[in-house]
DNA sequence: TAGGCACCTATACCAAAGTATAGTTTCGTC
DNA sequence: GACGAAACTATACTTTGGTATAGGTGCCTA
């Protein structure tokens, strides 16, 4: 029976996972309210086959607290969970050896698929996540973008200058000026370049 | 006993994964050499659970060949399977409604979890897939950034004005101006628009 | 110890970006 | 025909970005 440790410190998050994946499957799991109470635990229990660590949680600091979890144990996996995180985020703690990223958002079934996933030796990652709902929504504030405006923000994701992209748009700079200006109110950044990243992170260009 | 079908004109390919598969696991494990020998087949058969279309492959067109094949059968997964395909042709066939997405690296055993993940309902993604080998090289040109020019660098990726980075890495405004321009001219970009795109484009942050 | 490199600062200048206000045209709709 | 929305232009202005030159410090290495 494969052991689990979830450590998250939203007790009702935790208690009620805790109890539905051992109702669910053959789990054996132990929870923990922080990730120096998550590490105590393991050092008196039997191996941990799976660590799963709240992103947001005390003595996590970031990634920090994943690469502490590895160094202590490598014999056991670890998985980062997360309602908040973006896709920077998923990736970075991919890229630093992770196990899996489990999205808060991921249904009760695709959780348990996701674990198994991962105790068979796979490193589980949502395909979708960070693009798939994000590319839903043109949230919101992409959808206010009149059609001028979205083609100007397309220039910038270019990272053109107001010249060139008058030039490509057939009209003057100041006219460029006006769109850039109301792309970047209507999108709520301060500048042509948080303007690009942001329009690139929901994979509009 | 879950029925497959793996769709792939090479022989060798094709014959090696079936008799894989079925002596690894339970499964029932057909042929075919093209898309139409798939269909053809499909409608003599058991309901199949897993269809693995080949991308390169006789009658696929593209993507077209799964659009087909999950019109006409759309009680059968599909997943994509290919050698040489990149990333944007993997994320077109997920967002074309593909249940998986196998490229030929996968090692035996992943491909095996893969579809053993594909049958259980979810949608299988190898998260690194076209991104290893971009985030591998910070090809020569990110490799000639000083440590303080690629803090710099990081910086740009969040948008950030001149004043707001020399704040954050206690320095005058004058210094960020000299960094981000070393940033530029190695890099080979006109603007910190196109430095902070070009950095993300290479995974860097 | 002399040179090279990374790093920091200073002054100065011009170009580009962004803001503000005001006005014209076109187009579709009430 | 009145109206609003989107697109475009104009003038004028401030702030930020980017370039150039010159010089100071510390650290490492030939």
């Amino acid at each position: 029976m494969p052991n689990i440790l979830i450590a998250d410190d939203h007790d009702l998050v935790r208690d009620t996972i805790a109890a539905y994946l051992e109702t669910v499957d053959d789990f054996h799991v132990q929870t923990a309210a922080s990730l120096d109470d998550a590490l105590t635990k393991m050092r008196g229990l039997d191996a941990v086959d799976l660590l799963i660590l709240d992103y947001n949680m005390p003595g996590m600091n970031g990634l920090a607290g994943l690469d502490k979890a590895r160094g202590q144990f490598p014999a056991t996996k670890v998985a980062l969970m997360s309602g908040v995180a973006n896709r920077d985020v998923a990736n970075s703690a991919m890229a630093n050896g992770a196990h899996g990223f489990i999205p808060k958002s991921l249904t009760a079934v695709s959780l348990v698929n996701a674990i198994k996933f991962i105790l068979s030796g796979e490193r589980y990652f949502p395909f979708d996540f960070g693009t798939g709902d994000t590319r839903a929504k043109p949230s919101g504030a992409f959808a206010t973008l009149s059609d001028r405006e979205m083609e100007t923000l397309e220039q910038l994701c270019i990272g053109l200058s107001n010249k060139e992209i008058a030039r490509n748009l057939g009209v003057q700079e100041v006219t460029v000026k006006l769109h850039v200006k109301n792309v970047l109110a209507k999108l709520g950044v301060s500048n042509r370049t948080q303007a690009a990243l942001l329009a690139k992170e929901h994979q509009l260009f």
